[in-house]
Order: structure tokens, then C-alpha cells, then sequence
DNA sequence: ACCTCTAAGTACGCTATCGAACAGTCGTTC
DNA sequence: GAACGACTGTTCGATAGCGTACTTAGAGGT
């Protein structure tokens, strides 16, 4: 993989070309599929992601087996912010939620770079911050919003994270997300595509108006996206 | 007010006696009573507080007026985390929720503290990522587990964060912060007072059989608690 | 001793979501 | 081209929490 792709994830193209000159070589380029688990709860880690193509999920698994969304990461950020914040690992799960590419840095390069300070310090604490506030509005839009809302808002949030208008994403993987009955997206799902917002069929949505989808959903998704522009100003657009 | 009071503050008191010297002289002890608001969402800090005897909720205000708690802050904590992590600000808003008494850092002090890197830079980011926990647990709280169970893990949280075993807190502010109907608390609190648990009278709470609360709440109490422990191991005992 | 205000308790209909069970339909595979 | 499995659609009763309205009871002031 050259250089310039891993620079599709924009905390990479938001290097100095100083710090990236001595980054690029020690990324190890990987494939992510559908599915794959890249930490486990309370399992201390190894490397740390980047995705460019895949969208990833961090998810808490209750005792019971349920599980809700705790945030998502996608070419914007990093997958395991635990390991520079110094607890190397977290009780949530990081999981494949959209299949594609990514490049995987070892911990202890991570943490090496993590600790010279400067740019890299302050760009992965950034983006921290931005992360923190995604998590903050999920618990705010689980209390009080719509499972209407918050599908859309869902959506919305992984589509900003892809290019193109599909996503690869069944009913039952949303609701595993959301922390919802399949039935409930389901129900969401055939609202949205009756109003003429998305259209789907096996595993495979798109979306057809952007704008409907952001008309529906509550203040939390604008909340993020605002935050995210606001501490993240991408360097450059891919 | 004298250098082992500020220190009833854990993470003051975990700094080494070389770092916590220089810090010593430049904290301004200040009273927090209940309701004070120490930052507004989108408003850059000016300081940060250590709170001491007082609790402080991370509260975000929707747009209609209705509220949720998204962490809660006690003298194991530092309420203004953006400053260091580089946003200066957040789309939430810092409330007093149990007066008493706390500290404060100018912003530019902290800043230059935080910037040395070292002990100061690791305890703040090992903090930081309990925090996170906590978000991260409210939001899974709040997607699957009952209001008696929020309220049992509300009412601990808060025990912790305070010596002796009485809240001054009435059902309508518990209500505001876990961004239920006041009525929901009440008949809570009064299968809490009826097993014995609790009791309450007009804005004064007892909790009588803490074993009692923690039987009732959600596994979501005891996550928090665990990770908070890991990541802040008390320098001592106060 | 009385008034007033705040905190807490009660009641009732409403709605979103759940849990469970089952019925179509499209793709893939054999 | 038949069978199977995965995905989606539908239904129905149960229930937790909401919105609203009203009641009761201490605490504090005059």
C-alpha cells in the first residue's frame, strides 16, 4: 500500500509531513472484514487502527448478551484510544462494522510516538475529545430520543463515514447496534423507505435523501458532526 | 486553606511530592454551592476545578429544555478535561449537584502544567479514560436498564463521591439529572424506603443498607467502579 | 398560630417499545 | 430447479415510562 492511501485516514493526512515521513513506514497495512474483532473487553492491546475504508464499532455486551453502541470510528479517527491514554485496555469491544481497509501500528511504536508530544500528542487527544462527546451524545440520544431518531441519526453517522450512498448492513446488525429488537428497525426501516429517504433490500441500503434522513433524526447527530469539524478541520479533502 | 486539605482531592493527592510543590501555591480554594454552573456548553474554560467535598454532574440541556447527566465528577476528579485535551470547550454544561468545597487552576497554569508531560500528563489522561468509562456505561444504562436500576446506580455514584451516608438532594433534581419524570423517582425511591434501603425526607436522603442498593442496581454501577479503581489506584487512603 | 411554599405521593390514560411467534421472499448452493 | 437459509414484514398482548392533574405534608416565615 503507497504512502497516500493510508493518508485517506484524516488523523494521517493531518500530520506534519516531518512526523509523517518517520510514521509511514511502520504501518502495516490489513484488511478488515465484516465482523472481525480488533479488541476484546479488559484484553490489554496489541496495535492500534486506522481505518481508511471499514467503519468501526465500539460496543458494550452486557452480561445478558445484549449489546449497545457506544460510538463508532471510521477514516476520521483511531481504534483503540486506550492504549495512549494509559489504561491499554477498555470493558467495550471494538468490532468490524463495515468491511474495507486499514493499516495497524504496534503498541509499543504508538506509545512510543504518543509520548515524544508535539503534533501526534495533540492531534490523537483532539480527536479524544471529539470521540468523548460522540459517546456523551449516544447516552444523551439513548434517554431521551426516538428509535425512529435514532436509526436515522445511525445512518447518517455511517454514511459520513463511507463514501458512496449504500451501506452493506442488515436489519438485525443495526439493531444489535442500536441495542434495539430487529423488528423495531425493521419498522423504522420501511418508514424511512415509504417517505422515499432510503431504499434497501438484503443487507444492502441506500440512501437516497441525505438531506429527509437529517430532517428526522434529533439534535445529536448535527451535535457530533459540529464537534467533530470543529476540533478535527481535516487538512485536506480526500 | 492548607496544602493536605487541597490534597483530599485524589488525584492531587496522587502526584508526586516533587510535582504537587510547584502546584501547591498556585490552587485558589473556592466554595461550590449547589446548582453553580462552572461552564457553559460551547464557552471556553477559564479554569479548571478539583473538587473536594462537592460533586459535579456533566449535564447536557437539550434544546427543549429536557437535561441528562452524562458523568458525574467528585474528588477523585477533575471537572474541564477539555482544556487539556484541547477542545476548550464542550456542547455540555458543568452543574454543582452537591455543594461543598473544591479548588482551582487557571487555564493557562494547567495547560503549562499538562505540556511538561510526565506524571501530571499520564495521571490526567489515565483519569480521562475513566471518565470516558463512565459516558460510555451511561449510554449502555440508558439504552436497557430500568429507572429503579439507574436510580440505585445514581444514588451510589454519588455515595461514593461523598463521606458519610446523606445526600442533600431532592427527587426533582435526581429526576433533572437522570432526564426522568419526577414521579418516576418517586416511586423508586419509595420501593427503596419501603425494603429498608434508603430513607428520605425532603431533600435529605439516608442510605441505610448500601449492599442493599448495590443488589438492586445494574452491572453497570460495578463496570464503572472497577475501571475507576484500575486506572486510579488512591495514592492514599484520606 | 397561621400562611405559604416546596417536596413528595397518587391516579389515569397514552404511547413506544418489547417479547414472541409466524409468514413471505430473495439468493445461494447443491 | 429445488431446497435451504438469510433477510424482511406483520401481528398481538404486555409493560415501562410519559404527560397531566391533583393531593398531602413538612418547614419556614410573619
Amino acid at each position: 500500500m503507497r504512502s497516500e492511501d493510508l493518508r485517506q485516514n484524516q488523523l494521517l493526512a493531518s500530520l506534519p509531513e516531518a512526523e509523517w515521513n518517520r510514521w509511514a513506514p511502520l504501518f502495516e497495512a490489513v484488511d478488515m472484514p465484516l465482523g472481525q474483532v480488533l479488541y476484546e473487553p479488559g484484553v490489554a492491546l496489541t496495535s492500534v487502527y486506522f481505518p481508511l475504508t471499514s467503519i468501526i464499532s465500539l460496543l458494550y455486551v452486557m452480561e445478558n448478551g445484549a449489546s449497545a453502541e457506544i460510538a463508532v470510528v471510521g477514516n476520521e479517527g483511531i481504534v483503540g484510544i486506550s492504549l495512549f491514554m494509559g489504561g491499554e485496555s477498555t470493558p467495550s469491544r471494538a468490532v468490524v462494522q463495515s468491511g474495507g481497509l486499514g493499516c495497524r501500528l504496534e503498541a509499543h511504536i504508538m506509545k512510543a510516538e504518543f509520548n515524544r508530544g508535539g503534533p501526534v500528542l495533540h492531534l490523537l487527544l483532539r480527536y479524544t475529545q471529539a470521540l468523548l462527546t460522540q459517546m456523551a451524545q449516544t447516552a444523551v440520544c439513548n434517554r431521551h430520543h426516538s428509535l425512529d431518531q435514532q436509526l436515522c441519526r445511525w445512518l447518517l453517522l455511517s454514511l459520513d463515514r463511507l463514501k458512496g450512498d449504500e451501506l452493506i448492513m442488515t436489519q438485525e446488525l443495526i439493531a444489535n447496534m442500536l441495542g434495539v429488537r430487529r423488528e423495531g428497525v425493521t419498522e423504522g426501516a420501511l418508514k424511512l423507505q415509504r417517505a422515499g429517504l432510503i431504499r434497501y433490500a438484503r443487507g444492502h441500503i441506500t440512501v437516497l435523501d441525505r438531506a429527509g434522513l437529517e430532517s428526522r433524526t434529533c439534535e445529536c447527530y448535527a451535535v457530533v458532526k459540529q464537534e467533530y469539524d470543529r476540533l478535527l478541520p481535516r487538512a485536506m479533502a480526500v
